[in-house]
RNA sequence: UCCUCAAUAGCUCAUCUGGUAGAGCAUCUGACUGUUAAUCAGAAGGUAGCUGGUUCGAAUCCAGCUUGAGGAGCCA
């Protein structure tokens, strides 16, 4: 056992007086060393180094290089610029490959992000994201607080399940069967669940059952899609957010999800302000993002821009006649007129009350039978965030238009009985946490926000 | 999946319309006790993504494939 204590680099930063010209031990690996006697170490546990000075030639047994893992006992001092650690002994933790680092992201120089795409084990080290990660981080943990604090219960929904009825894009089989076995025919019978299984593109249609039972829940976690989408801003396999709430009505979760973000990224504001000012001057440098900080700031003071679906075709075909259809799902095209030219003031959009043909069968249909109580929220970049919609209650109504559709009933008959429970009006969203995470660090592409992207062609 | 563009040293890029492959940084060797994107001296490093074609001759022109970037569709 040591008799010196041992810290971390960012509790030494934050507690300088505390330690200084104290003997610690600290522990990281080399991000540069200069002169044969300036040793810049990090730990990982912020983007900032340490310095360490190397006093004396007997430390250096075995070569010092970038990247070499240390142990550091010395004396945390005071220099002109700020604190240095004055070194009395070094251990090294083995050595490294210094071919294998010279030929990766971790040589010290600047590498594009796809470059270290091309090395997702590694990236871990960059100051980018270090970031990134971090903030992804923060933001995790705090939609469970808030949550939390407003009384939701976290409902863990399956990720396998039998229902892909949700209309949300193409779904991944699962088996067991082994499908290069030519001669076997698939037969789901003989499968381990009996019937065919896919990866869960939503957790929603479970949650609403939970919902029945405890009234303000939500769901967090990975969903899955097979769409070949190959964009910035599509991942097959991302994480999001779903709460359901009983009584809430389409204004309610409008609030919600307006506070929610609020709440977000007031957070990462006050509490990732290194992770920001880093990201900030990266993007100004990098990534052709101006004032990170400010659109963020701008984002939590501003009231968002609420439109209906009617008036948002209308004020598109103004700018620009036959743009597009009643009916039509808002592309990106038009999404970069409403936020260029329509509303140009950098903050979400929220859209309600969508065409029921564009939308999918739980959702309440307005009296004018052709409309959804429905919302997107779009972000400016990044598009939609979050969408959700008052459901259907009515059970009637609800199997009317399963069979309109031609859905099969089956294997969501149990969600369409929840409604024999009475016409209980609720009402719930899905937010897109990935992307979230993407407008709040102002990298212009999802795999960049994740730590293992998965999409087509790229599994880890 | 579709459209456009790109692929040259470990990285970022040059090589002007076909005629011997070039730089900066990183790396390696050495120097250096107040540096902080350290500096200085020297060294090493590439069958130009792959396959084929045109040509006396291809990094350069053509075709296919692979990978990446931007845009579109699908969506969160």
């Amino acid at each position: 056992m040591y008799k010196y204590k041992f810290y971390n680099i960012k509790y030494i930063n934050k507690n300088k007086k505390k330690i200084l010209n104290k003997i610690i031990i600290i522990k990281g690996w080399v991000k540069f060393f200069r002169n044969n006697y300036f040793l810049e170490i990090n730990d990982g546990s912020t983007i900032n180094n340490l310095q360490v000075i190397i006093n004396n030639k007997k430390f250096l047994k075995k070569k010092i290089r970038i990247g070499i893992p240390l142990k550091i006992i010395g004396k945390l001092i005071k220099n002109k610029n700020d604190i240095e650690v004055y070194a009395y002994k070094i251990k090294m933790y083995g050595n490294i490959d210094k071919e294998f680092i010279n030929k990766s992201i971790l040589q010290n120089k600047f590498h594009s992000r796809s470059k270290l795409r091309q090395q997702l084990n590694l990236r871990f080290r960059t100051n980018l994201f270090n970031c990134i990660i971090k903030i992804r981080h923060f933001l995790f943990i705090n939609i469970h607080n808030y949550l939390n604090l407003k009384e939701f219960i976290y409902i863990n929904t399956p990720i396998i399940n039998k229902n892909n009825a949700e209309g949300a894009g193409e779904v991944f089989k699962i088996t067991t069967l082994n499908l290069l076995d030519k001669k076997s025919k698939f037969n789901c019978k003989k499968d381990l669940f009996k019937c065919k299984a896919n990866l869960t593109v939503s957790g929603q249609l479970e949650l609403e059952s939970a919902m029945y039972g405890l009234g303000k829940v939500y769901t967090f976690g990975p969903v899955f899609r097979a769409d070949n989408s190959n964009t910035k801003k599509h991942l097959s396999e991302f994480w999001m957010l779903e709460p359901e709430i009983m009584f809430y009505k389409l204004k309610d979760i409008i609030k919600l999800s307006v506070n929610l973000i609020k709440y977000l990224i007031k957070g990462t504001l006050k509490n990732c302000k290194e992770e920001l000012n880093y990201l900030d001057e990266y993007n100004k440098r990098y990534n052709n993002c101006k004032n990170l900080i400010n659109r963020l700031k701008n984002i939590i003071k501003k009231k968002y821009i609420k439109i209906s679906y009617n008036k948002t075709i209308k004020l598109l075909n103004n700018i620009k006649r036959n743009i597009i259809n009643w009916g039509d799902d808002i592309g990106s095209e038009h999404e970069k007129i409403l936020f260029n030219i329509v509303f140009p003031y950098e903050i979400p959009i929220i859209i309600y009350n969508y065409p029921k043909k564009i939308k999918p069968f739980y959702m309440k249909l307005n009296k004018d039978k052709k409309t959804t109580k429905s919302i997107d929220i779009l972000f400016p970049y990044i598009g939609e965030i979050i969408g959700g919609s008052e459901r259907e209650t009515s059970y009637n109504k609800l199997l009317d238009r399963i069979k309109k559709l031609k859905i099969n009933i089956k294997n969501i008959m149990w969600y369409i009985n929840l409604r024999k429970l009475g016409e209980i009006p609720h009402s719930g969203f899905g937010l897109g946490f990935d992307r979230l995470v993407q407008y709040i660090t102002g990298m212009n592409n999802i795999r960049d926000i994740i730590p293992y992207p998965i999409y087509p062609g790229h599994i880890f």
